[in-house]
DNA sequence: ACCTGAACACCGTTCAAGT
DNA sequence: ACCTGAACACCGTTCAAGT
């Protein structure tokens, strides 16, 4: 019997955690949330697919993971130079650019909203309400409607992903779902106005235009 | 064989998307998420598993319809007295008031932002905008943040719904929550006081208040 | 036209057995 | 202590067969 070509590959190091959780990413990356399956992931980990619950309890656990090392990460370097305002903005974006790069990340947040990936986000733009002048018993509605909207943003996201994942291109997407809009039987006119605008709106722009629409808010309370 | 109790109650009506509709919402509203399988609501129907699906494509389209139906008739109650701002807080709550009396609804909507559902809610916000004096370009932003925050709430409800359900009290279930907030080896000093707080706080009053600092934001900008 | 229910492909998870 | 992989229970969905 000849030596299989993949012999070389497998058990280079041993199984981890850390490994595995790794080897997660990689497959919610490149193949989106339905890739990721025991099965998929212990073939690509060379394992039996048992093997993966002695280290992580279940997928749920597994899914956690991944999410908070995307989020922890991005979180990390988000800037706080600036005052306490920029802070925020800068907090909030850099959820939001790791959303962008992992979607995936966007439904599990919102699946799992006392994960520790979320208190990262809540810390990064609650720290800063003091320095902007929110009085204490405020702190609370302000920094949870700031993570509130940054949540609802990563559901739409994730959601959005899933839906283009076999499409060509955004704009067309958009525009089909435009369409759907439009050519509904009972389409309202508000709505039909806000489809002219869909397929051509930045997402990032947006969700900067609603974070500035909460910070006024927030500045009007203090 | 005797005449089994059941006999009389199945057959009453030919089965239709209607009344499997109203079956499912009587399943998740009684039993949750999970319990809403092709199997059980056959069961429920007295009819095959695959019976159900001569009326509905398949499992996100009936879930959608249950959304659809428990939404609409939400934002059709929602009250447009009292002026633009009285008009938009009527519908945000109408909408909050849904999701609370039916948490998996809060899934649905973050799952599938395209829904009809979705954009009953964004008519309802939006329309009033014009009366609340926001330009037109400003529109767009101004009615999709809010939307965006309805759907993170809508997203957090039901996740909390889906960690409450074996639990007996709310306030515990919060406790233990913010216990392993607290816990944790890298417990921020932010997150530490907002734990504190989780227990006792009020949902609907953090919603409104989460609104009203977006409705600032969105005077702002007229 | 509408319904039946066995069958299919696929999950997450468990566990006796190995090293 | 760590890994293997067959087996279990359970999904959504299909489809030949019935009425």
């Amino acid at each position: 019997m000849p030596t299989s070509p993949q012999r070389s590959a497998r058990r280079k190091d041993a199984l981890s955690k850390e490994r595995i959780v790794a080897t997660a990413i990689e497959i919610l990356d490149a193949e989106g949330e339905a890739a990721l399956t025991f099965r998929a992931l212990s073939t690509r980990l060379a394992t039996g697919a048992g093997a993966i619950y002695w280290h992580v309890a279940n997928k749920d656990e597994l899914l956690a993971a991944t999410t908070n090392d995307v989020i922890t990460r991005a979180m990390k370097n988000a800037s706080v130079d600036g005052g306490p305002g920029a802070a925020i903005r800068a907090a909030a974006l850099a959820a939001f650019d790791a959303i962008d790069a992992h979607p995936w990340a966007g439904t599990q947040l919102v699946r799992e909203p006392w994960q520790p990936a979320i208190r990262h986000i809540l810390e990064a733009v609650g720290t800063h309400l003091d320095g902007l002048g929110v009085p204490k018993h405020a702190q609370f509605n302000a920094s949870t409607t700031l993570l509130t909207y940054i949540l609802g943003t990563a559901g739409q996201y994730a959601a959005g992903m899933r839906f283009m994942h076999q499409q060509t291109d955004r704009v067309e997407a958009l525009t089909s779902v435009a369409q759907g809009w439009s050519d509904d039987g009972d389409v309202t006119p508000f709505v039909r106005e806000m489809a002219a605008q869909l397929p051509e709106h930045d997402d990032r722009e947006q969700f900067i235009a609603g974070v500035e629409m909460i910070l006024t808010g927030i500045a009007a309370i203090s």
